[in-house]
DNA sequence: AAAAAGGGGAAGTGGG
DNA sequence: TCCCACTTCCCCTTTT
């Protein structure tokens, strides 16, 4: 949502000195705020790497867009305030300035603020705070972009026309009146736009989901899709406008009604990348792709929208990519559904099975031979005497090592361990997988789905491959007695399983990091497989 | 007046 | 071979 500003900006560059005599400059725009505050819109190209380490510590809070760093200075402290960026993604200031606009409803040649603030007119030119000194301030004044939000009557707005500008002469420090911005509200940015022809559209560009999500600016998949059916134009503009990373160069204008809109800016940045995904020969421009969407007029998909690079989707065409992305996610339920249930077989055999099975043959050897069962010592003499047989002479006999014939009894190895944490859990899995393969199999669904199908199959296959032929060799000791498997090949059964819980989770993880495309939809499925991993 | 955006005809391309 | 979904080019109109 849009913070409650007023849509009245100007931008100015300003340069900044620290202490250590290292400089930096930086574009902003400043919103004027009708509570006498004001706040910058800074973008990171014009701000020195060490920004971070700043003591001025300019609070950056993604507020509006969410690639607008923010800073923001307290009022009364008269120091900035101590919170470090959190985030600064790269974004033309153009772009914010378009932004703002195209969201802004009527432009006034020279709107009065209709309460400046109270701090204007002091002339001050150096600004002290922190060990942090603002050498220069100018307007750059060649930018009078001065927009208001409409919720003046006309009259107001005549008489604000009429009015000089009060945006201060390049000889003001502005500084002093931007210090005094707080902390805006959030309101809806509808209900700033009274009075606007374009009010419908003034939904704000959904910016509060993308915060946690910022990862994923750089994984764009750009390589052509080598995937059974070729993606569309649309479908391609829907999953832009679903990447935040994407926000400079296309957002919602309405998400729920699906109209959205191109940046002037970037568009052809877009278009670019449209040309990338389809590999075409050319590169790819606006004006073209724009055919393409002209075309849509005629299928329905796409309707142009009576506003500058506005368009519409399909409410059918919206529905219908609205619900291959809830397949998506509805993927993730049983994927994790899955992915418990592995887990927790997993865990059932290393902390429930096998410790039972240890403590239920201490507690019984403690009975029958007092203290000596934790080493078999118990077991000493019958070894001995085994020995013996062979070597009689010998006086120091070293025992072999009798795990399997001392801690795990074979009967709990079958009857428990095999049947109840192995045999049990697996139909329950192939239950789910079987369902996460029948989704994945939609023709519609994107190749992330299928490919997080097939990472599942992995899991699975490697799990039973691993634990089934322990459990069988285990069933034929019970049964056929112990000549049956020799110990070397029980060794290597024994082995297996352990390697396959450490490969199989580390196999998929890989998988779902390099997955390009999928990794961004994939992201809480990959992060499922690593807590498995774990 | 100029630039940007919108619009559409027509031929071409490449995959299915 | 045909069709679809663009792509490419071009030229004109409308809006900013």
């Amino acid at each position: 949502a849009w913070p409650k500003v007023s849509k009245d900006y100007k931008r100015s560059d300003v340069q900044v000195e620290h202490d250590t005599g290292e400089k930096f400059e930086f574009s902003c725009l400043h919103l004027l705020q009708p509570e006498d505050t004001t706040s910058l819109y800074q973008t990171q190209e014009y701000t020195s790497p060490t920004l971070q380490e700043y003591p001025l510590s300019m609070l950056a809070e993604i507020e509006t867009m969410a690639y607008v760093t923010e800073i923001r200075l307290s009022r009364g402290r008269g120091a900035w305030s101590g919170v470090a960026p959190s985030s600064c993604p790269e974004v033309d200031l153009e772009v914010i300035e378009e932004y703002l606009q195209e969201h802004s409803l009527e432009v006034q040649p020279a709107h009065t603020p209709s309460s400046p603030p109270t701090t204007m007119g002091q002339q001050t030119h150096t600004h002290s705070h922190h060990g942090t000194r603002i050498i220069e301030n100018s307007w750059s004044g060649q930018h009078p972009y001065e927009w208001h939000c409409g919720s003046h009557t006309p009259n107001e707005e005549y008489e604000e026309q009429a009015l000089p500008s009060a945006w201060p002469s390049p000889h003001d420090n502005q500084w002093n009146h931007i210090a005094y911005y707080e902390a805006p509200g959030y309101i809806d940015s509808d209900s700033l736009s009274s009075s606007s022809q374009y009010q419908e559209y003034q939904d704000s560009p959904s910016p509060s989901s993308d915060r946690g999500c910022r990862k994923d600016r750089d994984s764009l998949p750009l390589v052509p899709l080598s995937g059974k059916r070729k993606e569309r134009l649309f479908q391609f503009l829907f999953e832009m406008l679903q990447t935040p990373s994407m926000r400079s160069c296309i957002w919602w204008v309405q998400s729920s009604s699906g109209t959205f809109q191109f940046s002037s800016q970037n568009k052809e940045r877009l278009a670019q990348l449209w040309g990338q995904r389809k590999g075409n020969r050319k590169t790819m421009t606006y004006q073209k792709m724009a055919r393409a969407l002209r075309n849509y007029n005629r299928t329905g998909e796409i309707q142009k929208v009576k506003r500058k690079l506005t368009y519409r989707f399909d409410e059918k065409t919206l529905r219908g990519l609205q619900g291959d992305s809830n397949t998506v996610d509805s993927l993730r339920e049983p994927t994790f559904c899955f992915l418990v249930s592995l887990a927790l077989a997993d865990f059932l055999v290393g902390v429930v099975a096998v410790p039972l099975v240890v403590l239920f043959e201490v507690w019984d050897t403690f009975l029958s031979t007092r203290f000596t069962p934790l080493f078999d010592w118990h077991n000493y003499s019958s070894l001995a005497s085994d020995s013996t047989n062979t070597s009689s002479s010998s006086s120091v006999i070293a025992p072999p090592c009798t795990f399997l014939s001392v801690t795990i009894s074979l009967p709990f190895m079958v009857y428990f361990n095999f049947l109840g944490c192995v045999m049990a859990p697996l139909p329950v899995m192939t239950l789910l997988y079987t369902q996460i393969f029948i989704k994945s199999s939609k023709p519609r669904l994107h190749c992330s789905g299928k490919r997080l199908a097939c990472s599942l199959a992995l899991v699975l296959i490697l799990f039973a491959g691993c634990w089934i032929p322990l459990h069988l060799m285990n069933c034929l000791l019970l049964f056929q007695g112990p000549q049956a498997v020799t110990w070397g090949t029980l060794y290597i059964g024994s082995f297996v399983p352990r390697m396959g819980s450490v490969c199989v989770p580390g196999r998929i993880s890989m998988r779902e990091e390099g997955g390009g495309d999928g990794g961004q939809r994939e992201g809480g499925a990959a992060g499922k497989l690593e807590l498995t991993q774990k």
